[in-house]
DNA sequence: CGGCGAATTGACGGACGTCAACTGCTGTGG
DNA sequence: CCACAGCAGTTGACGTCCGTCAATTCGCCG
């Protein structure tokens, strides 16, 4: 499948290329294919060798761990983000499943000609490795995230992430099925419903895939958005539960009196 | 306070810094100084600048994360370990508070230095990339870790690998304080103990520090390991919840039938 | 000797997972 | 064109896990 000029444009686009030099861009890039898939096609399996940087161009892939028969969702990625970055960079197994949410575009980058280029040119190295940083961070974040907050403030922080990403509209649409959106926050698709539920107490009243935000300011101090938690990493390698807040309304910033 | 070349061997032989040549060596640590700090101490706080890369080199440190009044332990460090690595590539703020948990030696590295030595040798800046690639894998694993396992189960996991990283003896020590275990498995001290207590009935004896797994096979059992969460990270840049398991006896590697 | 903090234990309530039944939508085949 | 199967989503009942509050014990240090 033939790389469209348009693709390469939003490829070079991202953080992780934006600063290279041509023909070091069309080094990493030489033996980089197109491919389309289904949606439900897994990509990776966890615990098996990545031999590909994944850039996902059209569509969603959702990145799940498993154990003991259960899977959680760890992350939903949207265009144009890059994937298993890090697996690339240790030349190593994955660390999570892969699999399309929709039929999708992806292109995939030989992990060698990645690593070549890192060793070759210390910027691009430097930039792969800001990009890990910033990926790290999105994890340690979820992991906050996961840890200190409850449900249902998990989910009043994803809805007004999600509003801010989508323009701040009073009304906006969630971007994947409920049940996908119930294993990224960490909980059932049953206990999502009564979490949407509670909220309605709050101003939050949903239909179907449309939710709107009633009474922003009580849902706010329910929600308690935090800078170190819930702020946008710089786009390019997806970090895990991205969220963007735009700007808080009276968020206090609390410290913990050790 | 002069540094001790003894100190510096054992910064030497860090992964990090083990591939470099000398002169790139003393060059990012010329400026850096050793410095004693008593237990109790907050070396730096979640949100502000971080402008050193730390290497304890003796003692213990807690990195923990707050939100709203409550505070979680997301890793206990161990000597020899650097941290903030993340935070000093991308010349940001810290992510999360780190205090002393006993009197440490820490060695403060200039992190502009490290950056520049990142820029000028494309080799030093692949072997950060990889550092923080495994870092990044560590709190994945920590993040598998919470979202998929319930308290009991992730006690048990710890209590292996605990016992794998001390010899592999019946009886082993806890390293920290039962109430720092506690919030870094995610629970509260009141928790923790009655977990201990279930695991009574698996062949885990508690003793103040002291604990000894009477009957590994049971335990194995219910804890299931899985190289996919507790695999230990190439020791370095301290991983989150870092776990050791040397083998393991039949865990079963299961993956969920979507 | 007294006091403080860590750890344990019990009682209680709330949060969350599980199981089951029901609704509504969609795509398929008769 | 309609009947039906299949799946996402919701709701209710129930049980379990876990956090909170309180009381007690123990060891350490002043």
């Amino acid at each position: 499948m033939p790389i469209r000029s348009v693709d390469l444009e939003r490829v070079r686009a991202l953080s992780l290329f934006a600063g290279i030099s041509d023909d070091l861009f069309r080094d990493v890039l030489g033996g980089a294919f197109l491919q389309r898939f289904p949606a439900g096609t897994t990509l990776l399996t966890e615990g098996d060798p990545v031999d590909f940087l994944y850039v996902l161009l059209d569509g969603a892939v959702e990145l799940e761990g498993t154990w003991n028969d259960k899977a959680t969702t760890l992350a939903v990625l949207t265009p144009v983000s890059t994937f298993v970055l890090a697996s690339v960079v240790l030349d190593s197994t994955g660390l999570m499943s892969a699999h399309t949410l929709e039929t999708s575009n992806i292109l995939m980058v030989s992990g060698e000609a990645l690593r070549r280029a890192m060793r070759r040119d210390a910027g691009f190295c430097f930039t792969v490795a800001q990009e890990l940083a910033g990926c790290y961070g999105g994890v340690v974040r979820a992991l906050k995230n996961q840890k200190l907050r409850g449900g249902i403030e998990r989910l009043a922080n994803y809805l007004i992430s999600q509003q801010a990403r989508q323009g701040g509209d009073a009304t906006f649409t969630l971007p994947h099925e409920k049940r996908v959106l119930a294993s990224l926050l960490g909980m059932t698709p049953e206990n999502l419903s009564r979490a949407f539920a509670s909220l309605g107490d709050y101003g939050v009243t949903v239909n179907g895939p449309q939710v709107t935000i009633g009474r922003p300011t009580p849902l706010q101090r329910l929600a308690k958005p935090d800078l170190l938690i819930d702020s946008r990493p710089p786009a390019g390698e997806a970090a895990l539960s991205a969220a963007e807040v735009e700007r808080w309304t009276g968020a206090a910033q609390v410290r913990a009196a050790s």
